[in-house]
DNA sequence: GCGAATCCTAATGTATACATCTTGGTGTTT
DNA sequence: AAACACCAAGATGTATACATTAGGATTCGC
């Protein structure tokens, strides 16, 4: 059986990663154990382990916190995650089976219907397994899961300023497609590169739209 | 001022890693807070925040646990770590300061001599030290932390086969001049493939010494 | 003698009470 | 008016008691 504080951390991940609870929300046991109609303790195990994600602020005596990055954190997190997925893809273009070659074509197929009707939601979700696709396919379980978690850990500011603009969606279409080609090809110094580039966009993309409405 | 749970949680982390408690072994949380004398409260969330780093398993309703990796586990761990570690040193032979340089190669000439005079223990300090600075040098915080710890969760399995075989110990010093020359140079293909194979000689050293103690 | 079901012990999970610290507000002083 | 000190309210940290589950020993059946 599940336990109550595993719940409450997954469900909390959730709303972090969905935006529900924004950054910088405290997270106050005596609330959340209200909310969840429990006591603190089990509140206190799920935060806890929340803290070895990446996604809130542990600090003694004060509130948990969601993390608040700064811009120059969102710079360097997406400069490792696009290393990080650059290995992976390059990895893939190596070792990933027909099946798996096959699925992420037949995925890549169907993001492209999603993306031409400007569908973002859906886009967003095809995305999401798209990438999840590439960590599990380097057949490396620590790198597909190092890759993974901090994928999660930027989730909550790509979320809101997801393909900004009006030719952002097709563009990383555009991108995967190149992408997916170098790996049917098994050609991992092209999907490396391919992944990096798409990587950098996607920052350029999410930093771009962080700083304008900051600055307000 | 410092909780007690974290205070708990780096201590329980050194006795990891330095193998004081062996891997596999329960961590029960009545007897840590008899050892610790303290109640089970700092005890639960020491533990949980332990669980974060990799470095114990928590799983429902059962005691915590140091992990205990299988070959193949180790093995996929330091493939993903000879990527990472490899591109801090891609990074690091692009954007280590002169400073920084200067103090990696003052650091590898001190670890010179404990290789000469096989002092594994000095040699295995050393050796530690040269690797954070390898992860600081990337000047990518992420990158850095996520290479460090998981060089952490290595150490259980690394620390007790440390420098296994008599020539291991010079050999590894060598692999460590060839990647600092590298850096010197500012030539982050180079720093990029030394580390990457000083990291297979690593893992190869690791694997081979655990499967004959375990086999046994 | 071997295996499966059952019960018992001891561990973890949860709730609650108390201690300690943080923090924001208030009042005083310069 | 600004700055400092102090105080009060509410948060987290810790201890303890109770509930629940896991896992092993025992016993029963074959």
């Amino acid at each position: 059986m599940t336990t109550i504080a595993d719940r409450v951390c997954r469900q909390l991940a959730e709303e972090i990663i969905s935006g529900a609870i924004p950054p910088g929300k405290k997270l106050e046991e005596q609330l959340l154990a209200e909310k969840f109609g429990v006591s603190r303790s089990p509140i206190r195990d799920a935060l806890r382990q929340l803290g070895g994600t990446g996604l809130v602020d542990v600090k003694p005596n004060r509130s948990v916190r969601v993390v608040n990055l700064r811009v120059d954190q969102i710079h360097d997190m997406y400069e490792a995650l696009g290393e990080m997925e650059a290995l992976c893809a390059a990895y893939c273009a190596r070792r990933m089976t027909v099946v798996e070659r096959k699925r992420l074509e037949s995925l890549h197929q169907e993001s492209e219907a999603a993306a031409r009707m400007k569908d973002k939601k859906t886009y967003a979700d095809l995305n999401d397994r798209f990438h999840s696709m590439l960590h599990r396919g380097s057949h490396n379980e620590t790198l597909c899961s190092l890759t993974h978690e901090l994928r999660r850990r930027l989730a909550p500011f790509r979320r809101p300023t997801f393909f900004h603009g009006p030719k952002r969606l097709i563009a990383s279409w555009q991108e995967h497609d190149k992408l997916v080609d170098a790996i049917k090809a098994s050609d991992p110094e092209r999907a490396h590169a391919e992944t990096a580039n798409h990587l950098v966009n996607s920052s350029l993309n999410v930093i771009t739209y962080i700083e304008e409405s900051r600055e307000t």
